[in-house]
DNA sequence: GCGCAAACTTGCGTGCACGCACTTTTTCTG
DNA sequence: CAGAAAAAGTGCGTGCACGCAAGTTTGCGC
């Protein structure tokens, strides 16, 4: 019993294979001309057409022209922070491992996953999309959050992970905002430090939720 | 109180007061037509020949054809959320004033609006949109938290918003999901009850995040 | 009053997302 | 093993988002 997602095909069929094949197929082509030409200079004609399909074809992977760039950054990211956690021991703090795993899968910079990031800064419409990467770790982070917890908090679960998801976006924003718009809100700015110092920051004033879910279903107390 | 400003009114021009007469036509007109034909018989050329102006002009203010339609319903709400949290007596639980302020603006429905909210349940687009729109509850709560819990806790408003906003999200998810897909992440399914209950439940998990950011800047408060 | 500068509107062109119908490929079943 | 069924790829057409470069209105200083 495991639910159909992106971690792995076993091999669930000479189909899928060819489906994931054509995927990074269509990441690589699209991070690689967007290398080299501009990011601007690069159209989905283009990508299809390195990938080896049709433009239409982009579309059934891709739901817009960014998405494949960052996608080749991002890759599975989701799946590895869910497994990042699942991996901690369980009696650890679960604010704590979540906070980790998040670190831990954000910080570990590929050499070509640097250059690429590079480019995203520059580009608005990359870095939205980048930040809209953020969406997908919910459900993951949910199964795993859930499994600590316990069914019953299934729904705590779902918000907790999506405010991992909003607070983790939060965190990039204020870290690639070199000359970024500042008055959003309450025109508060705050200095731009590490990624890390970044997310444990905007994770931080999560815990007491995780500490308070995760007591609800360890009964210390009774009565 | 008509004014759309989010903090202060810099100068009620002559200008200003035509760009909101605008913007209004054009959610009017999007959603009457909406309304007469179906959702999907409606194009941004219409749109924008009822309200007058020309299709070009209809994105400059909004930015997708949803938004508009979305927008008659919504208006300003994210506004009135955070006016009724302001509103709130400053010695109350910061997590009930925002609970109680976010239940209470999602459960007016005006005749209008319920028939609107029909006919954004139909259309999966428009419902996108409209979930979309939990996004911008974001930066006006983050003023009025901030306000609580002191500027020093910027970065922690920042992130209780944004959470708010996914739970909220949650909340309407869960809401409008007469035959909509379970098998998300864990295939839990919670049954559907009333949006009330719907927002409550999707909230309450944070309240030990308010209570601790509350906590850090009121001494010992017992309460 | 008188322009001037900024802001708003608009026509035009380009690339893109996506529905629909059809073809090709893979998998299931008798 | 063959044919059916399901799923993925593809061509085509439509509407849309958005940059750009005018044209037009508003507001302000002189």
């Amino acid at each position: 019993m495991w639910h159909a997602g992106t971690v792995t095909t076993p091999s669930p069929g000479l189909r899928e294979r060819k489906k994931q094949a054509t995927r990074e197929a269509l990441r690589e082509a699209a991070l690689r001309l967007a290398v080299e030409r501009g990011a601007d200079q690069v159209r989905v004609e283009d990508i299809a057409e390195a990938a080896g399909v049709s433009p239409r074809t982009y579309n059934n992977y891709f739901a817009s022209r960014e998405q494949a760039i960052v996608s080749a950054v991002t890759a599975d990211r989701e799946a590895r922070i869910a497994a990042a956690v699942a991996a901690r021991p369980a009696g650890a703090r679960l604010a704590d491992a979540v906070t980790e795993a998040v670190v831990e899968q954000y910080t570990n910079a590929g050499e070509r996953e640097q250059e690429a990031l590079l480019l995203i800064t520059t580009r608005t419409a990359l870095r939205d999309a980048f930040l809209d990467t953020t969406a997908s770790i919910g459900p993951p982070l949910t199964t795993v959050i859930a499994e600590r917890i316990g069914d019953a908090g299934a729904h705590t679960a779902r918000v907790l992970a999506a405010s991992v998801a909003a607070a983790i976006r939060i965190a990039l924003e204020g870290w690639l905002r070199p000359a970024g718009s500042a008055e959003a809100a309450g025109g508060l700015v705050v200095p731009s430090g590490s990624l890390p110092d970044q997310l444990r920051a905007a994770l931080a004033p999560l815990a007491p939720a995780f500490d308070a879910a995760e007591r609800r279903t360890h009964p210390i107390k009774r009565g």
